[in-house]
RNA sequence: GGCGCCGUACCCAAGUGGUAAGGGAGAGGUCUGCAAAACCUUUAUGCGGUGGUUCGAAUCCACUCGGCGCCUCCA
């Protein structure tokens, strides 16, 4: 099976054939730097992630470009409305700039401890002022946009796709209702690409009209077709970008090069809490860095990924929680079984694993519209089989044993991006410290040999108490870390 | 008001025409000095409700109840 994902343009499955053959471009809307990012971005860029590992994997070269919004729009489309990073940066008593500077890097920090693969190009908006100046130009010139008292807009009403995305129709949109009609738009529905600014506003530029800001989407389109030429394969984002910031890109950008724009739109859905979108407005939000105070990063890149990408994921602690303990009984699995790696005898007395199987499986769920879930499900399939092949206590050989761990490396380490590239066997922290435990640990074996068990326990409890498990199995006591 | 989405066990969550994945939690068992882990078994004749189409529906259609998203910045 070829993959295929799911086109919001055409709100269909497609099949995945790129405009030059192995080549992919990507873009996938970045974040606004104007605070710490929290779970729903986590959602989002984990899920983008995913998808561009998994399209690596699958013999793509991919271009992967996620802008940073650093340029402070407006909220609204009104004059009176608030700069979020200027409201910011008065809040912190900073240079908006210091803000933005700030909050890319903190986003960044989360990403990484996500294990989210940094993007290949990481475009600022205020980087771009003069391709976004051009494309502007472009548009007025071809009669799309028009000028009113230094600020330019997009005639809406020119681009007849308008609406194309969303399956909104302009006739049907209820105009004005939630956003002031202001005096300079020909009609509502327009919206700005250059704002002239106002006394207050800090971040401006010189142009041909005012000295002002670019509009909000226009970023997007100057930065997308920079980087990945004016037409490309796929362009991702939030559920609740499609309308209107998506709809506008599409609009502004075919409108200026009269190509199609992109090919395959991808939408991501939210993070819920009790079933409301956790957003910035509601401020029902935890940020990331307060999730990890609570779970390791990759606990909750495994709860992001145990659900699909266009689904809602419902959060709650008692959910993170079982995710978490399904992930480290995955994790002992691989543990085990790199124990059993270290000991094993050379040759290759085989396993009847049949590796094949699972690797199709799991292809087969992430080619079906990244079904990660689904992906995962065979994961766990494929952990309960060795299990049970540690269990037997056959002697297979190292050669063979290594072949299991390599379908982990690259299904769960390389596309998945949950369980290490390396699996210490049993997570030693350093020599010395594991020397240590192996003394302990043998000292006991001698101790429960002589059926001391009171100071067995106590070993074994204390140790617990250290962050240090002790397992009796059949084949002696093993220890392991537990954090 | 317009456009759109969702409702699957105690919790999270796949499944879009062929007879309910996976994880967590719970129960029973094997093993064990005990514990933990692992392994085996088990937990929805049922997929919000009511009709309809079909040999067959969680999946398609209609109606209905409930929840949510977008139309203002938001991943």
């Amino acid at each position: 099976m070829a993959l295929h994902l799911y086109n919001t343009l055409s709100k269909k499955r497609e099949l995945f054939q790129p405009l030059r053959d192995k080549e992919v471009g990507m873009y996938v809307c970045g974040p606004t730097v104007y605070g710490h990012s929290h779970l729903g971005h986590a959602k989002s860029y984990v899920s983008f992630d995913v998808i561009v590992r998994y399209l690596r994997y699958s013999g793509y070269r991919v271009r992967y470009v996620q802008n940073i919004t650093d340029v402070g729009h407006l909220l609204g489309d009104t004059d009176d409305g608030e700069d979020r990073l200027v409201k910011q940066s008065k809040a912190e008593q900073k240079h908006p700039m210091e803000v933005a500077d700030e909050y890319t890097r903190s986003y960044f920090e989360d990403m990484d401890a996500l294990g989210v693969l940094r993007p290949d190009i990481s475009p600022r908006a205020t980087g771009h002022i003069t391709e976004q100046i051009e494309i502007i130009k472009t548009l007025l010139q071809k009669g799309l946009a028009y000028e009113g008292n230094g600020s330019v807009y997009f005639d809406v009403r020119k681009f007849h796709a308008y609406g194309k995305l969303s399956g909104r129709v302009l006739e049907e949109m209820e105009s004005g209702k939630r956003v002031e009609i202001k005096s300079e738009k020909r009609n509502p529905e327009d919206f700005a690409l250059w704002k002239k600014a106002t006394p207050e506003h800090v971040m401006r530029w010189p142009s041909p009209w005012s000295v002002g800001f670019p509009g909000w989407h226009i970023e997007c389109s100057a930065m997308s077709m920079k980087y990945l030429g004016e037409g490309f394969d796929i362009h991702g984002g939030g559920l609740e970008n499609q309308f209107p910031h998506h709809e506008c890109e599409i609009a502004q950008s075919e409108g200026a090069t009269g190509k199609p724009f992109v090919k395959y739109w991808l939408h991501n859905n939210m993070v819920t809490v009790d079933g409301q979108k956790m957003g910035k407005s509601l401020g029902n939000f935890t940020t990331l860095k307060d999730a990890f105070k609570r779970w390791e990063p990759e606990v909750v890149r495994f709860f992001i990924l145990q659900s699909h990408y266009r689904s809602t994921l419902d959060f709650s602690n008692e959910a993170v929680d079982g995710a978490g303990r399904g992930l480290a009984r995955l994790r002992q699995t691989f543990q085990q079984l790199a124990g059993r790696i270290q000991t094993a005898p050379e040759g290759n007395e085989p396993h009847t694993i049949s590796l094949d199987t699972y690797r199709s499986e799991f292809c087969k769920a992430m080619d079906d519209d990244f079904n990660t879930p689904q992906a995962i499900a065979v994961l766990f399939e494929l952990g309960k089989e060795i299990n049970g092949l540690i269990a037997s206590g056959k002697p297979f050989g190292r050669g063979s044993l290594q072949e299991i761990d390599e379908v982990r490396k690259e299904l769960a380490s390389g596309v998945l991006g949950i369980l290490e590239e390396t699996i210490a066997p049993q997570s030693l922290n350093g020599t010395s410290e594991a020397d240590l435990l192996g003394l302990i640990v043998e000292i006991r074996k001698d101790i429960r040999a002589q059926k001391l068990w009171g100071i067995s326990d106590k070993i074994r409890d204390g140790l617990q108490k250290l962050g240090i498990v002790i397992e009796d199995t059949k084949e002696g006591a093993q220890w392991k870390k537990v954090t």
